[in-house]
DNA sequence: CTGCTAAGTTATCGGTGTCAAGATAGTCGC
DNA sequence: GCGACTATCTTGACACCGATAACTTAGCAG
């Protein structure tokens, strides 16, 4: 219905989406203003509110379409790493970290303040299908006997607490003191991260 | 030079940052205003330039305050969690996720984008030695031949991303989905995380 | 052509961070 | 005790921000 005839300005959501994206590209999504977003796009600062409840709703929106870029990013590591499950686990991890370290900006889109208000939930568009994926990798090292075994809920919510600490710790903090490529350092960390089963039966048998 | 006699107010700094901290506790960082803390102190809007160059100046004090209260619960679940090296570990995370759960207010100032600035460089109290505790009980473990050999820092980091991810996705995101105490879950998040070392020796040996 | 509604404008409000200049109050040297 | 000095706090202002109300314009349906 908005996306169809471009009344004034010619899809002007579209426009305020991407000058705001630019902005918080170019000096960090503290100091986004939404006023400088609507003169960017040569429209008066009211505009913007005809097609965003709030600044928050930009905000919002804007973290949505990031975190679609990162179900993209995951899904493409998933398919594009075959053969040992683990090294998919892996790979799809990586892509996370690999992706906050490439565009910090995107990354804190996704971790917004604005993206854990209630709010949120309404105007989620897709629900994405990442946490699916995850869990699923997880299952699959299991059943290939790689990864301890029980609740996989478990063990993906910690893959994915690691990969997002991890995201943190290198692209918001300073990824100083580490050597080398920081997204290779993430992964080696990922490796030895990744519960692995243990290969023998009962612990330690007194022989 | 500025804590040993209250001029005009009474050691006001320290009345700022109480104030400040109430509010962040009950409206959260967000929507903290220097203004409004200023006047619930009783004193003019210009009166905290006196004592912080900047509003980004009282968050990092607050910030690196409740970094040390962390470090405090840190090192209280070090010394009382004896024995088991990998319990100590784990007790020591979970000390982490326990605070950033009881005091959400304090660990969204401990990860206020102003504390990831070049200039919380500078006004950085004492450097606080949480991270060389978390080495320290890694490489026990390792000692111990509970956890997997390799370079410490490597499991330390890793460790620090989970703990902090699984704090984030408990706090700030819902705690939603995941079956009784959260807290108590995290803690089992963490044993499973844990990386055991592997019981074989070599692995696989063909016999 | 006549409504009707979406889209954009101007004007304004309350609030915010920050600074400059002045007033005030303690401390120190004499 | 008294003047100089400096730290502290106030007043007043500036520029900016998010948000709303009232008005104007533009495109579409009948």
């Amino acid at each position: 219905m908005a996306d169809k005839h471009p009344y004034h300005h010619g899809d002007l959501r579209r426009a305020l989406m991407d000058g705001a994206l630019a902005l918080v590209r170019e000096r960090g999504l503290q100091s986004l203003s939404l006023r400088e977003v609507a003169s960017q796009a040569g429209v008066s600062a009211a505009a913007p509110y005809h097609h965003f409840a709030d600044k928050a709703a930009l905000v919002r929106a804007l973290g949505f379409e990031a975190l679609g870029e990162l179900d993209r990013r995951m899904a493409f590591a998933e398919t594009s790493a075959p053969g040992d499950p683990v090294e998919r686990l892996v790979a799809i991890g990586s892509a996370y970290v690999r992706f906050a370290l490439e565009r910090p900006d995107l990354a804190a889109l996704m971790r917004a303040p604005e993206m854990a208000e209630p709010a949120a939930a309404q105007d989620q568009p897709e629900h994405g299908e990442s946490w699916e994926r995850l869990v699923r990798a997880v299952v699959e090292c299991q059943q290939a006997g790689a990864v301890a075994p029980g609740d996989p809920m478990t063990l993906a919510i910690g893959m994915w607490a690691l990969v997002q600490g991890l995201a943190e710790l290198l692209a918001s903090r300073g990824a100083d003191g580490i050597p080398g490529d920081p997204s290779a350092f993430a992964e080696s960390v990922l490796r030895v991260m990744v519960p692995r089963a243990t290969h023998t039966a009962p612990p330690a048998p007194i022989l």
